[in-house]
DNA sequence: TGGCGGTTAATGTCCGACATTAACGTTGTC
DNA sequence: GACAACGTTAATGTCGGACATTAACCGCCA
């Protein structure tokens, strides 16, 4: 596969080479599943090094352009995996010290417009998911961490049902990052009743299919956590912290 | 600097370093900013060879946790930056076909929160910078091009007036899907007079401080574009284009 | 057809080398 | 003392080549 390396801006060759291949996947030139030559292959049929070669993989590899299974040899292009990708969001966001409020705020756009689009076009096994979550929860009143767990799943399945990769992708990081202030909020005062209820009432809308009522309790119950929030005497101007686990990639 | 290679998984070398040092950066024992070391010290501290090491920084490069000066030698610590990781999720929305509907949604959900945050908390800047758009806008209302690249500016200065870096980040990557199909709507009938309006509607009930009046218009103006975009004949599950010079990265 | 063993060849890693030119220390100037 | 010009050092980008491991593949046999 001869590739067309463009010196203009006299980068490095390994970058040419990723800038190349990356055209060509763009474009269409190369579609996901289709194989990218070995190595070797690529290295002499443009005149340069397999080690320049492997730089460029190793570049495309991180932006999920090209993909080998892990311990296989045969490289395959791919199209990135958006929710991967919308995850690593959270490590700048965190360096870059967001505060939950930021945050708050945008999941505050985000799932309720979920809530609405799911209470339009929800199918029978996303209600069904749902209903299961909030059988989970109503039998997890007591446990705290399983309640967290269950209200991230929630809100998970809500943008699921809402049938939007978009918004589905974009709340990853958002929700994540709430993990930890969610510990804290739960084991304030009728935090898992109402809790339950909102989940109640969202689910019910969402079964008749009634928009603005999901949405508007999605709204109520992310301003009931927030209101949890700043019960919990936290503030909501702190920055936001890294979500266990989330720490590898 | 030695780093604790960890072969758990046998993982290849090159990707144990980066793990290595993506930890230590997660973890705060590297800071954004830091000098890393340079690659023959990396190589010999942890006994392996140089090719080793640089393909790990290849791929520490692409994460953003590492970066170099273009034609620079000296290697920092760096946070990611979040919008460009953001812009990055175009790139697979497109190729898995995300459709127009899920891109309005998505805009529909997080534009008027930045409108109504940016009611509470623009600045004297913000409100300059909106106003110079729309004057702008005023002075081209015949230049369709010229149109949509102001309108995509006004929205992102509202993004940008609200305060919210979230929010920002997440609307880049729909913003741009945008970009293709705003051309085709803009030149409907009266859809020029229509943006002026509302854009003016917009950043009056910014300035006096009315949130909800900025919320309302800036959705009236999106379901608007919708309409404009139906009244064009185009489809709304039609998938979403690339847009134009955002084919390289 | 499907499993098995043998062969081939691709990857991961290493050694070593060299041209180019950042990076840096020194010196000299104003 | 700040700063510019200069010379030296050394880090990067790239290359040639090598080798162990083991996927990948092929053909045989049940």
């Amino acid at each position: 596969m001869k590739l067309n390396l463009n010196n203009a801006d006299n980068l490095p060759i390994f970058r040419q080479v990723a800038l190349a291949l990356q055209q060509k996947i763009l474009v269409g030139e190369l579609q996901p599943g289709e194989r990218l030559p070995v190595e070797t292959v690529l290295a002499s049929d443009n005149s340069i090094h397999r080690s320049t070669v492997r730089e460029a993989i190793r570049s495309l590899e991180q932006l999920g352009l090209v993909r080998r299974e892990p311990g296989k040899r045969k490289l395959f292009v791919s199209a990135p995996d958006t929710q991967e990708l919308s995850r690593r969001l959270i490590t700048p966001m965190v360096m870059n010290g967001v505060t939950f409020e930021e945050i708050w705020e945008a999941i505050s756009a985000l799932d309720p417009a979920a809530a609405e689009a799911a209470a339009r076009r929800r199918t029978l096994d996303d209600l069904k998911a749902l209903e299961d979550n909030i059988a989970q929860t109503r039998a997890a009143l007591g446990d705290p961490d399983k309640l967290v767990r269950l209200d991230i799943e929630f809100h998970e399945l809500i943008a699921i049902a809402a049938g939007n990769r978009v918004i589905q992708a974009l709340r990853l990081p958002i929700s994540d990052l709430f993990y930890p202030s969610f510990q804290a909020v739960m084991s304030g005062l009728n935090a898992s009743e109402r809790l339950l209820t909102a989940h109640e009432k969202i689910l019910q809308a969402i079964k008749w299919g009634d928009a603005d009522e999901a949405r508007e309790w999605m709204a109520k119950h992310l301003n009931d956590f927030r209101k949890g929030y700043e019960l919990a005497s936290l503030d909501m101007s702190d920055p936001a912290a890294l979500p266990p686990a989330k720490v590898k990639d």
